[in-house]
RNA sequence: GCCCCGGUAGCUCAGUGGAUAGAGCAGGAGACUUCUAAGCUCAAGGCCGUAGGUUCGAAUCCUACCCGGGGUACCA
C-alpha cells in the first residue's frame, strides 16, 4: 500500500507541477497520523512555490482516496494523514517484500581459524551473518552461506611449532589419545604459546617460518603420511569438527567451508599473471601499491614466495564467483581490517572489475564482555564463544529458577543483534537473560502469551462477523502489525537487521499494553480481538524468525 | 603524520535532514491479581564530545579541534 501512495504522489507532482520527485513516506509520531510526508517542502525547493499551498493541492488528492481516513496539513510544509480502519486491516500479515527474487548472493561471515580459539567474535559475527542471510532469503534471494579459515598460514605454523615442543617431537601417536572434545582448547593454547614464541626468541621464529614453508608444501604434494603431516590433519580435524558442533548449538549451518589451502593456489596464480599490471616487486615481495588509491600498500606474496592472506582472498572471490555466479557477494567481518579489505577489493577492481562491484564488505565492532565472564589468559586473553553462551545459561538458571537452552541463546542472539552493526558491543550476560525489558526472552514470552490465548481460543469460539471499526487500543495495535513489511524491507536494504529488533520490541509493547486492559476471550468484541493476536503472533514469530531466535510456546 | 570507526540520560543503546531527541536498565511512585506478572501505568533524569558553517529547519550534512579504539610492507 506504501507503494501505492507513494506512486500516487509522484504522479500527481508530475501533474501539477512538472516535476519528477520520489517521495517519502515516514511513520511520524502517532498524534501526527499513520504516514507523513515532507513532499510539499521538496516540491517548494524546486519550484519556488508556496509550501502549504502545494500542501492544500496535495492533500486534497489524498483526501479522496478510500483507503484513507484523515489528511491534516501541518507546520511549514507536512503532510500528515491517517488510514482507514479497513486499510489497516487488510495490510495485516503482509510478509517481506521479494525484491531480492532471481537473485543469488553469497554471504561470507563468522571466518573462525582452525589451530586457534573460537571466540567471542565469532559468535557475533556467526549470529549477524546468519540473521543477514535469513533476511535476504525472506527477500527471495537465493543465499549462499560460506565460511572462509586459515588452515595454512603462520598462525597455522606457530601452533604446530608449540605442538611440537609439547609432544617433544614430530611424534603424531601421542596425539591419538586425545579426545577430540579436549583437542581444540589444548590447540588455542599451542596456539598463545607459539605466538609468543615468535615475538620473543629469534630462534622460535626463525623455526615457525620453515614450518611455515613446510606446510604449504605439504598441501602441494597431497602429503598425509609424513609424520608433520599426520599431527597436520588429525589436529585440522578436531577443529573443524569443533566447528560443526558449535554451528549446531547455535542454530546455523554453512553451505560450503573455503580454507585457505584451497584459495591459496588460485590466488598465487592470479597474482602471478599480473605481476607489472596490477602488482610490482618490491623489497624482495610481491606488492600492491595502494598510495596511488589513497591506501597505504600491502604485500601480496611475501619474499620466502608465500602467498599472504591478501592473495588468499584474491583467490577466494574468484573461487566464490566459480561456485556461485552470484548477482551480489557480501562479506561481514571485523572493523579491524576494513582497510586492509579496501586495499584487497581494489586490487581485485583491478583484476575483475565486476567482482569488486558486486562485493559489499560489512564491518563490524569488538564484543566486549562484562558480567562474570572471563578472558582465559592461557588462551592469549581471549574469551570464547561457549565461555559466552554457558554464561548466560547460568544467568538465565539462576534468574528464573529453570535451565532452558532456549531462553538462553534468544537472549544472546538478541542481545547481539538489536544493535546496530559497526560499533563496538558490549555484552552483559546478566543484563541479557535475567533481566526485563528490550530482550530476547521479553519477546519470547510476549509470543507464549499470544499462542496461549489462541490455544484457548481454538476450542471456545464460534465464527463470528468482524467487527467494521476498531477501537483506539485495537487501532494502535492493528496499526503496529501492519509496518511489518516496511520495517523488513528497510532492513533488508540496509541489511541491518536491528531494525527487525526494535520494531519486534515496540509490537511486543504495544500488544502487551493492549493485553493488560482488554479482554480478548469471552468479550463481545472477540472476533476482531482474536483476529489482531493472530496477526500478531505470526508477525511476531516470522520476525523472531528471521533473526533465527528460538520461538517457544510454553516457558 | 595519514586513513577508518565511535562519542546521545548515571549505565546499555535507538534515532543519520523535519515537529516537544526516544527506549531499556538502575533508582522513585502506583494499580490489578487475569487469556502465563519474564507483564502494565506514572513521575524523575539531556550544553546529542567542542567550536564554527550550510539550511526555512541540524544529534543527523560540511570544516576544524578534543577524547576513545583500530589500521598503516612481508600476521590474519
Amino acid at each position: 500500500m506504501v507503494q501505492e501512495l507513494k506512486k500516487l504522489l509522484a504522479a500527481e507532482c508530475q501533474r501539477q507541477f512538472d516535476i519528477d520527485i520520489e517521495p517519502q513516506l515516514e511513520i511520524p509520531d502517532r498524534k501526527f497520523g499513520d504516514y507523513a510526508t515532507n513532499l510539499p517542502l521538496q516540491v517548494a525547493a524546486k519550484t519556488g512555490k508556496d509550501p502549504k499551498a502545494i500542501a492544500e493541492s496535495l492533500a486534497k488528492v489524498l483526501k479522496k482516496l478510500p483507503q484513507i481516513s484523515e489528511v491534516k496539513v501541518a507546520g511549514p510544509g507536512f503532510i500528515n494523514f491517517f488510514l482507514s480502519d479497513k486499510a489497516i486491516l487488510d495490510s495485516l500479515e503482509q510478509g517481506p517484500l521479494l525484491h531480492y527474487k532471481g537473485q543469488t548472493v553469497v554471504v561470507e561471515y563468522s571466518d573462525p581459524n582452525p589451530f586457534k580459539v573460537l571466540h567471542v567474535g565469532h559468535l557475533y559475527t556467526s549470529v549477524v551473518g546468519d540473521a543477514i542471510a535469513k533476511i535476504l532469503e525472506a527477500a527471495g534471494a537465493k543465499v549462499a552461506r560460506v565460511n572462509f579459515g586459515g588452515d595454512v598460514g603462520l598462525h597455522v605454523a606457530k601452533t604446530m611449532w608449540a605442538v611440537r615442543q609439547r609432544l617433544g617431537g614430530e611424534y603424531p601417536e601421542k596425539l591419538t589419545k586425545m579426545a577430540e572434545k579436549t583437542g581444540p582448547d589444548w590447540l588455542a593454547e599451542a596456539y598463545a604459546e607459539g605466538n609468543r614464541a615468535y615475538e620473543e626468541d629469534t630462534k622460535a621464529k626463525e623455526q615457525i617460518r620453515e614450518l611455515n614453508e613446510r606446510i604449504y608444501t605439504l598441501h602441494d604434494e597431497k602429503d598425509e603420511d609424513s609424520n608433520l603431516a599426520k599431527i597436520y590433519w588429525l589436529t585440522r580435524k578436531w577443529s573443524y569438527k569443533c566447528f560443526e558442533t558449535f554451528y549446531g548449538m547455535i542454530g546455523t549451518h554453512f553451505d560450503r567451508f573455503y580454507p585457505e589451502s584451497e584459495t591459496a593456489g588460485l590466488g598465487l596464480k592470479v597474482v602471478r599473471e599480473n605481476i607489472g599490471k596490477v602488482f610490482e616487486e618490491s623489497e624482495g615481495a610481491i606488492i600492491f601499491k595502494g598510495e596511488v588509491h589513497n591506501m597505504h600498500t600491502r604485500v601480496f606474496i611475501n619474499s620466502q614466495n608465500l602467498p599472504t592472506y591478501e592473495t588468499k582472498d584474491i583467490g577466494l572471490a574468484l573461487k566464490k564467483w566459480q561456485d556461485y555466479h552470484y548477482d551480489r557477494s557480501i562479506i561481514i567481518t571485523g572493523n579491524d581490517i576494513y582497510e586492509y579489505m579496501q586495499v584487497v577489493l581494489k586490487a581485485l577492481e583491478q583484476i575483475e572489475p565486476e567482482l569488486a562491484k558486486k562485493t559489499v564488505h560489512i564491518t563490524h565492532g569488538l564484543v566486549k564482555a562484562t558480567g562474570g565472564i572471563k578472558m582465559s589468559s592461557r588462551l592469549g586473553n581471549i574469551i570464547r564463544a561457549e565461555d559466552v553462551l554457558s554464561a548466560a545459561d547460568k544467568a538465565n538458571t539462576k534468574a528464573n529458577k529453570q535451565q532452558n537452552s532456549d531462553v538462553a541463546l534468544g537472549a544472546v542472539k538478541y542481545a547481539f543483534l538489536k544493535q546496530r552493526i559497526g560499533a563496538d558491543i558490549i555484552f552483559n550476560p546478566d543484563e541479557s537473560v535475567s533481566l526485563q525489558g528490550n530482550s530476547g526472552p521479553y519477546l519470547q514470552y510476549a509470543y507464549v502469551r499470544a499462542h496461549s490465548i489462541l490455544k484457548k481460543s481454538n476450542n471456545t469460539t464460534k465464527p463470528h462477523p468482524l467487527a467494521a471499526s476498531l477501537e483506539n487500543e485495537e487501532r494502535s495495535l492493528a496499526r503496529k502489525i501492519s509496518e511489518y513489511q516496511e520495517v523488513v524491507t528497510k532492513a533488508t536494504d540496509e541489511l541491518m537487521p536491528h531494525h527487525i529488533c526494535t520494531y519486534l520490541y515496540e509490537l511486543a509493547q504495544t500488544f502487551n499494553r493492549f493485553y493488560e486492559t482488554n479482554r480478548i476471550i469471552d468479550d463481545p468484541r472477540q472476533p476482531i480481538r482474536l483476529k489482531l493476536v493472530g496477526a500478531y503472533s505470526k508477525v511476531l514469530k516470522n520476525g523472531l524468525e528471521l533473526l533465527n531466535i528460538p520461538v517457544l510456546e510454553r516457558m
